[in-house]
DNA sequence: GAGTCTAGGAGGCTAGGCCAGTAGGCCAGT
DNA sequence: ACTGGCCTACTGGCCTAGCCTCCTAGACTC
């Protein structure tokens, strides 16, 4: 009977790598030095040596800013700050806080809402097969004493999909990975699968029924029954 | 009367990173090789000599491709894929295709609208002040003949920061580049300048008002109106 | 069989060097 | 006075070579 499923998955102490140390030091001299878009950041020598790195790390750090939109390496002009440097500011602030357990449930019922919406417009034959197929497996879950959560993530899974936009797609991948990281795991599942199971099941009725509002309003009051045991623990204010 | 203000922006020719080159690499690499979440890749030495570059380069790549929780270094174990390698594909996808103009604006269009109810139950008055700050900038802008594009951004950026929440707001840093990267700039500013600034002031005034839904849907209204014209062109079928 | 130790392989980081692009000053030609 | 060519100092791009730390499988104990 093994629940083999979930080995606890522990969630792999992170080493700390010099690359991120030196982001964050970045980060902090650009807000010292009051340094906006536009300008420049120190020589990659220069820098090197004061934060007391080799260059080849400290290109790392630079590649990890660039690819995160904070800074813009030219050859032979030097790392620039792009605009909106206020992605540095919130990024720094999502690493320090991480657990903003509120703001990102707020986010997902956000994002699922219209996807719930958009799937009830453009599912396929194929979509509906998958959303019915993680109905089922979630049941079972529940059946065999589960708590069905693979099932649930199956069932979120196959929405975003038969919405069909990558780019709230991607968006609702990048806040599944703060959910993952911030370990609350436990989100979905608050010890009342039946009662989840029944709102997947509205869902999926109205996306079968092609009813754009019925569905983005039983996903959100999915999201709202689903999080709220969760997160009555630190909304109690 | 010079029209300076645009000089035809040349695009700053990009430079390619062989960084850059190398994850584009990797990336088709483990879809060859049918490579899976858990699955490792080859180790550093081996890759950089397989790819023909040095180690501090791949190390570069490794950081880029972390960065983008599309893989997991450890050390002393070698490069892990992350769970959701889907992340990778959606990646590609976005960078090749780039242009998804319709999505791009729904996914816009949905987080605009939250962060607008969300904004009129928030706001304090020093929000409302940025709010009518940008409202003024913009005006002023049109009555100059200008399109208002500077108060635009003011004011999206001033109802977003109103709405407190830092996950929403990093969500919409991204659409934001993308939109940039993506080089519709336009698509705020069709023509009818006058008639986004009226929306513009319906919005401000539910928020005033602390009207979550009427603020929403002004909002909703907002960027249909203002969609549509840059849309057409694209979304003709 | 269950712990303990250890060699080898993995990544982390450094040092130092060469190549390539950029920007700005200088100078000759127009 | 302006233009274009050229030189040079400076900046990032990338490489080689090497040492360190960490992880883990397998040999070695008890």
């Amino acid at each position: 009977m093994a629940e083999v499923k979930k080995p606890r998955q522990f969630a792999k102490v992170q080493r700390p790598r010099l690359y991120e140390q030196l982001m964050t030091q970045i980060l902090a001299y650009v807000e010292e030095e009051k340094l906006g878009p536009g300008d420049h950041l120190p020589a990659e020598r220069e820098l090197a040596e004061q934060l007391g790195v080799s260059r080849a790390t400290l290109a790392q750090a630079l590649v990890a800013l660039e690819v995160l939109g904070v800074i813009d390496v030219q050859h032979g002009t030097g790392a620039v700050l792009r605009y909106r440097p206020s992605v540095a500011t919130v990024l720094r602030e999502l690493r320090e806080h991480e657990s903003r357990l509120p703001e990102i449930v707020e986010a997902r019922s956000t994002l699922e809402v219209k996807l719930a919406g958009l799937a009830a417009e453009r599912r396929t034959e194929e979509d509906l097969k998958k959303i019915d197929h993680a109905l089922l497996v979630m049941t079972e879950e529940i059946q065999e004493g589960g708590r069905g959560a693979h099932g649930d993530e199956l069932f979120h899974e196959a929405v975003t999909a038969a919405a069909k936009s990558a780019v709230l797609q991607k968006l609702m991948t990048f806040i599944a990975e703060m959910v993952l990281e911030t370990r609350i795991e436990s989100l979905g599942q608050p010890g009342r699968p039946e009662r989840s199971l029944e709102s997947h099941k509205k869902i999926a009725d109205a996306i079968r029924r092609g009813d754009s509002a019925g569905a983005a309003n039983a996903m959100g009051e999915h999201i709202e029954l689903v999080s709220d045991v969760a997160l009555l623990k630190e909304d109690l204010d």
